[in-house]
DNA sequence: TTTCAAATTGCAATCGATTGTCGAAATTTA
DNA sequence: TAAATTTCGACAATCGATTGCAATTTGAAA
């Protein structure tokens, strides 16, 4: 009973007595009208209030001016900056964003690409959940000839262009400051090994151990530790230990060394003299817990915006041989209180 | 260069030897096929890889199983969770999601709606713009017979579908508590009141304040305080009044409140002894600055399905007569230390 | 064996915009 | 003025899937 027909190009053709071919040019700014009848098709289209149905444009074209955005939570902070960033880049150009959580669901993620594939989006940008360890799916993307982007955690034995930071580095540096400032004794909590972020900062810590020759102590690192509550569920855990860690690094997130800092004020532990804390991820809430969490800046909105450039810098150049591009974005320490031993 | 053209329902009746349109309706399940070719198709569909083309599809049918939304800013907390609940609920129901952000800007919220409008999407979810005071373009959408729903920050004078909180009760809840918590002098932070939601939130704080018979002093109500740093420079200001406030409701959001607490913090002013504080959204940090800060939860992420179960129900029953419904969602008062006092 | 209805499948139009090709008209050049 | 170009705009095919209607096949009943 609604069902208001919107006006086409046809209707506008009838009313000026000439072809839609000819309003399509017009409305195109093609060059093959006659500057009066284009002036006079644009004020008719406006007139008739005149829409173009991108649907039809895009079927005809072959491609659809949008990019598919498959992210594990909208709204984890990281991956709304990462998407707002992704946003900004695109929307000057022209492009659409078509977003999907996958939940951390693998199912969902295979779900979320078929869509996506089905919608004829012209580039998929993906960071894989937790559960993802098959990917199949990604390579489907490939087969249908869709420009893959991984961004974060990505799946390193799948040749795509990847934007990542450089975890293991930031995790060494992190680890590094700490034991400078006198920590003798720091553990880890760890997130799930499937994800290659989570072994990439295990291996960083690792190796700022090894650095400094202090011994690995398999007590000192917690599995599967990525949440507030796992985080101080393992603090808890560390806490009891007969020789106690003086720091911990939560590589999960910064949500884990909230969890660690509220057990250690619970437990009357002074931070930063008696445990020293780092985290993940620089969330604006690190500023102003008391004392301040020392954590990691991974520029997400910087992010976001270089995974839209490199789709745009590809599709510029696609002619040409495509070679696999990863860059790399390098975090930043952010010290704060957590971690700063006088002296 | 690249360009393996995708299968399509032809290239399967080609190999078959039938038509297209069998293909078709085998994979859309129609009865009206044998139920072998139809195993057969559905197999062949499957060995050639086939994805069904979503943009020929819906251009058939007239609708794209697909929902715009549209928001001030992504990455902003409460629209993140709006959307991901909006998200979780359309999912369910193989719609697609299509997200921009206006970033504050009437401009770019208007360029939104139309490339909205254009993707011929289904319906458009949308909280406008601090700009925008002009609803033209909504009106547009309107016209153009997609659905509209507002949320949270809505157009009053716009006859369409809205979710919106009780800005003005919860408010006045909240000043009420401050009140009984023996606070007898409240300041409030009021935002931009081109904006029906502060408009609300402050006559909600008038109400309270005339229950109370306490006296509306102007110097003591703040405009345009909606960002940390404006909340801090407002909470300055008022702490060099002569008769100095002893309770700031920040009205705008969590955001100033933290500005006001960080000021108090830095001048040595006990909260909530001698400054009580409130904000507004009950931000994850909230619970854990010092003290917590008492604020109003929006039930952000319900408010998202909401959205989007309203718009399944219209779609249910859209021969009948659409009246024009607004859910009104009533927040909670988050009472946390920083407005309690004992006693 | 004939008749008739039901079950399948084919045909062709359609959704709306784009674009290569070609003819007609307008303009320039000889 | 005639010939050679340009410029415009019409025609028709195309993108891929869907669907009303017609045609055919199948199977059952007479």
């Amino acid at each position: 009973m609604k069902q208001k027909k919107r006006t086409t190009i046809y209707d506008i053709a009838e009313k000026l007595n000439i072809t839609a071919s000819s309003v399509s040019r017009a409305l195109n700014n093609s060059s093959y009208v006659n500057e009066n009848t284009k002036k006079l098709i644009l004020k008719t289209a406006a007139e008739l209030n005149y829409k173009r149905n991108t649907l039809a444009s895009n079927l005809r074209k072959g491609h659809s001016k949008t990019i598919g955005v498959v992210v594990p939570r909208i709204n984890q902070n990281f991956f709304a900056n990462v998407i707002a960033g992704i946003e900004e880049a695109t929307y000057q150009k022209g492009y659409n964003l078509v977003i999907c959580q996958s939940n951390e669901s693998y199912e969902k993620e295979v779900k979320c690409i078929n869509t996506l594939i089905n919608q004829h989006v012209d580039c998929i940008v993906i960071s894989l959940s937790v559960e993802s360890d098959n990917h199949q799916h990604l390579q489907n993307v490939i087969e249908q000839d869709i420009q893959l982007i991984q961004f974060d955690r990505v799946a390193d034995e799948l040749e795509t262009l990847k934007v990542i930071n450089d975890n293991e580095q930031a995790s060494f540096e992190a680890v590094c400051h700490m034991i400078e400032q006198g920590y003798k004794k720091v553990a880890l909590l760890e997130g799930p090994q499937n994800l290659n972020i989570f072994r990439q900062r295990k291996t960083g810590y690792l190796n700022a151990l090894k650095k400094y020759d202090m011994p690995v102590r398999p007590e000192y690192i917690i599995e599967n530790a990525w949440t507030k509550e796992l985080g101080a569920a393992a603090t808890r855990k560390l806490l009891s230990l007969k020789d106690l860690p003086d720091a911990i690094f939560a590589s999960t997130s910064d949500f884990s060394a909230l969890g660690v800092l509220e057990v250690a004020n619970a437990l009357s532990i002074k931070v930063p003299a008696e445990l020293g804390i780092c985290g993940y991820s620089n969330e604006d809430f690190t500023e102003i817990t008391s004392p301040s969490i020392t954590t990691i800046d991974q520029f997400s909105v910087y992010m976001g915006k270089t995974v839209a450039n490199l789709y745009f810098q590809e599709m510029e150049n696609k002619d040409t041989i495509v070679i696999p591009k990863i860059i790399s974005i390098k975090p930043k320490l952010m010290v704060r209180g957590s971690t700063k031993r006088n002296g």
